[in-house]
DNA sequence: GCACCATTGACAACTGGTTGCCAAGTGATA
DNA sequence: TATCACTTGGCAACCAGTTGTCAATGGTGC
């Protein structure tokens, strides 16, 4: 053991921190990337939510989806409807609870979005590998299941 | 070529979403740890930053070292100079931008938090192997790189 | 049918970050 | 020395998220 664990501690420490940097950076490459359509990063992912599923959804549903609480994701639908880009549909089975979905509106522009957004992709995976993104995806998994809140540390020796 | 480029825009498409995921996870995991010390995730990393510098910093420079504007940085200070655990020190070569430091009361709190976080990360270290680690931090660092404002896309040829 | 509890939307307050603007301090230069 | 540009702190406004509270809706059990 001539690596100490001081070294680990070192090196968890600036993962995590490059963790940090690298999202911030995300967010606001994110933010210049849909600038030119008229969104920011936020309601872009938000229309992302209501393009991918299958149905409409609720607002407590796109929550979930996108991991925020429900007041966070109401903020951004109440904003995107002012806008036009999505639109609420009566919920037979909740009366105060409407679906959402996109406007045909939304619908153009998400889609013109991903269009740039895959042209972006691709030239990033002839930069990085696949297997070392499967890679990333895994160990960043772990990371999040490790500091999950409600999962017991199982370095505390409280494995059943 | 039987996986296509399609493969490679989910891929990377869920790498950055885990990036988000994870950051957010471990924000909120630090805000939780802290909060037994009586500080939050910002602050600490503040106190971080004035504890490994080896002399005492302006604001701008703090701001600099950790990625966030001076204002950001200066709210921080201002708060944790309130908190009585930095305090200000004349700058002589410059009357308006006073050095922080960390009081003997923010030294020992810091202290205790990174002996508490050390533990953490050893016990981390035994989940995630040094290699992934490292490999990690390099595709992340990638990532950060390949997104920065300033930098030509090398995608688009400019290989120099 | 009514009481109770969970879900939901609206609203307010807060955190932590941003940008923009203004005034004061600093330094270089004409 | 006077001016001009840059740096810096303070303030306001904003974005995106959080928590908490309240009222209305929905479902369940009695």
């Amino acid at each position: 053991m001539t690596s100490s664990q001081s070294d680990q501690e070192a090196l968890f420490t600036r993962v995590i921190l490059q963790i940090f940097q690298t999202n911030g950076q995300m967010i606001a490459w994110g933010d210049q990337f849909t600038h030119q359509f008229g969104v920011t990063s936020a309601r872009w992912q938000m229309l992302g939510a209501l393009f991918l599923a299958s149905a409409p959804l609720t607002a407590p549903q796109i929550a979930d989806r996108m991991g925020v609480t429900r007041q966070g994701a109401q903020k951004q639908l109440n904003l995107l409807l002012t806008e036009g880009l999505i639109s609420k549909k009566p919920n037979p089975d909740h009366k105060r609870s409407p679906f959402y979905q996109l406007t045909e509106t939304g619908d153009e522009l998400y889609q013109q979005i991903a269009a740039k957004w895959q042209k972006h992709t691709e030239s990033i995976g002839q930069e990085i590998s696949p297997d070392e993104q499967e890679l990333v995806l895994k160990v960043l998994k772990k990371i999040y299941q490790l500091h999950a809140p409600n999962l017991t540390n199982p370095t505390q020796g409280a494995k059943s």
